[in-house]
DNA sequence: TCACATACATACTGGTTGGTATGTTTTGAT
DNA sequence: ATCAAAACATACCAACCAGTATGTATGTGA
């Protein structure tokens, strides 16, 4: 057994605990299902994860971390107009999500409800998340800001948040709805009010 | 033992499976620690609910179902400018919330972010209640274009719907960063967005 | 006062949980 | 070839879970 065969059953087991907290949550995620998914033995998964807590963790650190630069991260670095890059880059996140996501809802924000009124280190580590999220964000609209496509009036910071909030409960609407439509409906909302932004 | 204290056992079952709900989920709410915290046995808990799933339905139907009125629907009611009123609402349920509260987020999104993809009969109770809120909503802002205070631009469905989802998405980062100036900051956004509305 | 339903109370069950103790195999450096 | 550490595998455990079976006390209408 070489060390790579080892790394792809940890990878393995991290593939398997996001699908299964991404379903059920993480206290609802049952260790013995993703046993079950991987065809790993529990000897396996207490040697490359001291706890369920644990394994958890690096489900944030790893796995949703590396979601959120695929989809927002890395495409907000594109260059051009900052709000058309923000509306684009929410468009294409969501033409991207199958139904089954929609029903299922955003990963981190799953995660962070959840867990983050009762563990201290989920909450720490999705906040990182969201920091960054927020800052790619808050970049755009300094940018905008410096190009003269943001008014100046507007608060980066501030804005950047609400903006952060508003796609996440733009997710939440759509995820209880179940409804595509209704995610539609709201992202027109929230590019209305993007509009408002510019100069 | 008369009518009226049967009524008390189901009214304390139900007032501590909230508070368990709210603080754990759902699905991770023990009834035994709804039982030792009311002092009420096993027997008597089945004897008033059928099942822990048919306790939770009671839980959306009547205790949430309660708080949406009392702090949203029903203040959403006063006579006044459209706009004003809805600012107003909002900042009184945010200064009305404790700091716990902002920890543990709203109940009625917790649950619908949690047991919607899980549960048809949580869903439709939840989008049952986001429907009532929605319209009080809506309401305002029809009321609005008709007395001139709002835009006629503006499609009230659709803004509602967008208002709605701000609202949670802001109670939502507040509850993972666990700061109230975060909120306030959010809520500021919002407020912004809900000046852009008028005529 | 009798009969019956309501409103509990107690004790228990089968199943699942995360976690552990103890073994075996494999790997890689010496 | 040898040896220690890494990478598993198997069997087990106590705690907890929702739910149930059975019994009892109490109120209420006839």
């Amino acid at each position: 057994m070489t060390m790579a065969d080892a790394d792809k059953t940890r990878l393995a087991l991290l593939d398997a605990a996001y699908e299964e907290i991404y379903r059920n949550g993480f206290q609802s995620a049952s260790l013995n299902t993703i046993l079950q998914r991987t065809g790993v033995t529990k000897g396996a998964l207490y040697h490359h994860f001291s706890s369920k807590l644990k394994l958890g963790y690096t489900v944030v650190d790893e796995i949703i971390s590396h979601k959120l630069d695929e989809d927002w991260l890395t495409p907000m670095q594109r260059t051009g107009h900052p709000i058309n890059i923000l509306i684009e880059v929410i468009q294409q996140a969501g033409q991207k999500m199958t139904r089954e996501e929609i029903q299922l809802g955003c990963p981190l924000n799953n995660l962070a409800q959840e867990m983050s009124p009762i563990d201290p280190g989920f909450r720490q580590r999705i906040d990182l998340l969201y920091r960054q999220w927020h800052q790619g964000i808050e970049r755009l609209l300094i940018d905008g800001q410096q190009s003269g496509a943001v008014r100046s009036t507007v608060n980066p910071a501030d804005t950047a948040l609400f903006i952060l909030a508003s796609i996440e409960g733009c997710l939440g609407i759509a995820k209880n709805s179940q409804s595509i439509d209704e995610l539609k409906r709201c992202a027109e909302g929230l590019f209305g009010y993007l509009e408002t932004l510019r100069s």
